[in-house]
RNA sequence: GCCCCCAUCGUCUAGUGGACUAGGAUACUGGCCUCUCACGCCAGAGACACGGGUUCGAAUCCCGUUGGGGGCGCCA
């Protein structure tokens, strides 16, 4: 069985990049039908956060990336590390290690001054130290020869031994390191495939020395290009951005988010538009692309766009309701509501755009735009305007018998349609731009409308 | 500095030696549709980083250069 895992430290908030890190997982054992783990990396004990751990969660459920297992929590299982690290140690693979930081750092930067890659120079070594509070363990690296794994997307990476020396495994405090946790987590979870960002990659001669020291054999490694900001460096604050749940809160669908971060780094033929069903069978690693890509916004909002249009008026009403709060929605009845939704749709970007344009309707309080106002709803209009409130209560509310109507009306009074119509959206919604004209009367009802505009012509007459 | 990874329109991508006059999406421009705004439709502009090989033939394979990214922690 395949089982995949994320791994986020709890040191901030979920971002795109782990979300994309976590999709990919998540795809892949979905589509496999395997198990996908959430595991939080929290052996760093100033850094972690309780908040980002739920500020995590929240955001893979808000996206749909359920766990089948899990949370981990690494503080959790000190035990378990050490165990193992007892072992490597029994067995001469590593050793204690009472070098101060300070000296370390103090020769780390002689090191790369004079232009060497700085390495630990290993005068612990041979030292033969026991265990004690305060000596830090470290793994016996090969001093020569080649480390070698294999990765799913890249194939073969080759790394001289003399990259790599003797790291640390167990802190002085007695908390393990990332390498070290990583790979025992991942032996005793029964994890099958790494996916991970190819920062990573690096890490890997590391974490493979570890499996060949505990004679076991490691997981599959892909390792996915990483996700940059507009300006083609790593993703940061400084690209504005942004937490998934800020997305969230911008208004963006999880499935538009979702599909847009599937295809970023990833291809299926010219299809660009998936449902999670349609990711969840059509993924394979083999589609993904191996350079690195650029967020781009614009794009985001264009999927948005389109899963906002292609989306049911039901799935929809679910995700703008926090947008709403202004309003007491249950003043209204679900199928009002849903076809108001069913008007807007195609014409919004966002969910905030969304519950922008549907004030109208959840609001008798129309304030006219200023501008639309002067325009349109002029004294010469407030007759014709008369004769539609008193014609309109016999009228069946059919598009295409309104529109009849109108256009009838406005030959025979000798004003243009256009004008017309303004003057009557701009009575109906206050604004110059909205949906359809008809449509809006549909759903507005009779009532609705010819109060409104019997409003407009009060306003008219009191200019 | 050293090591590793990568390289097709601005951006995301299709492309796995001949089907490439390099396709799609997005953004941009023009047009059509039209009660506004959108949607939709049509059209336009826009890329194989460079230099060498291999081959009858290279976006595709190899080498180099350049460029970009990442790593070099008792962070993850």
């Amino acid at each position: 069985m395949v089982i995949t895992r994320f791994p986020p430290s709890p040191t901030g908030h979920l971002h795109l990049g782990g979300a994309r890190t976590a999709l990919f997982n998540w795809l892949f054992s979905k589509h496999n039908k395997g198990k996908f783990i959430l595991r939080f990396e929290d052996t760093d004990k100033e850094r972690s956060k309780p908040e980002y751990v739920e500020s995590v969660k929240a955001s893979l459920k808000w996206l749909g990336l359920n766990w089948d297992e899990g949370p981990y929590f690494q503080s959790e299982r000190i035990k378990i590390y050490h165990q193992y690290a007892q072992k490597l140690f029994e067995e001469g693979k590593a050793y204690y290690c009472e070098c101060p930081k300070e000296v370390l750092e103090q020769k780390k930067k002689e090191m790369l001054a004079k232009g060497l890659k700085p390495k630990y120079d290993k005068i612990c070594r041979e030292k033969k130290l026991e265990p004690k509070p305060g000596r830090a363990l470290r793994i016996k690296a090969p001093e020569l020869g080649e480390i070698v794994f294999e990765d799913l997307l890249r194939g073969k990476i080759v790394f001289s031994a003399e990259e790599i020396d003797d790291f640390i495994i167990i802190r002085s405090d007695g908390m393990p390191t990332y390498n070290f946790a990583v790979v025992i987590d991942d032996i005793t979870m029964s994890i099958t495939h790494i996916i991970r960002g190819d920062d990573h990659i690096s890490n890997t001669p590391k974490q493979i020395l570890i499996y060949k020291a505990l004679e076991i054999n490691p997981p599959k490694f892909v390792h996915i290009p990483m996700v940059l900001g507009p300006d083609g460096t790593r993703l940061s604050k400084r690209h504005g951005a942004k937490s998934i749940l800020e997305y969230k809160e911008a208004g963006f669908l999880p499935n538009a988010l979702i599909n847009y971060l599937a295809r970023l780094g990833w291809g299926y033929g010219d299809q660009e538009y998936f449902t999670i069903e349609e990711l969840i069978e059509k993924f394979d690693l083999k589609n993904i692309n191996l350079s690195p890509a650029r967020f781009d916004q614009d794009k985001l909002l264009a999927f948005n766009a389109y899963w906002m249009r292609n989306s049911s008026s039901k799935y929809l009403l679910n995700h703008v309701k926090p947008f709403l709060k202004n309003y007491d929605l249950n003043k209204f009845s679900e199928d009002y509501i849903l076809s108001a939704i069913e008007t807007v749709k195609i014409r919004t970007k966002t969910l905030i755009e969304m519950a922008e344009m549907m004030n109208f309707y959840l609001t008798e309080d129309i304030i006219y735009d200023i501008d639309g106002a002067k325009k349109f709803l002029l004294p010469e209009i407030a007759p014709i305007l008369g004769k539609i409130a008193q014609d309109l209560k016999e009228l069946p509310l059919e598009e295409k018998i309104l529109e009849n109507y109108l256009r009838t009306l406005a030959e025979t009074s000798g004003m243009k349609f256009k004008n017309i119509a303004q003057a009557i959206r701009v009575a109906l919604t206050g604004k110059t731009v909205s949906p359809g004209l008809f449509e809006i009367i549909k759903v507005l009802g009779k009532e609705k409308t010819v109060e409104r505009i019997k409003k407009a012509i009060e306003y008219i007459k009191g200019l």
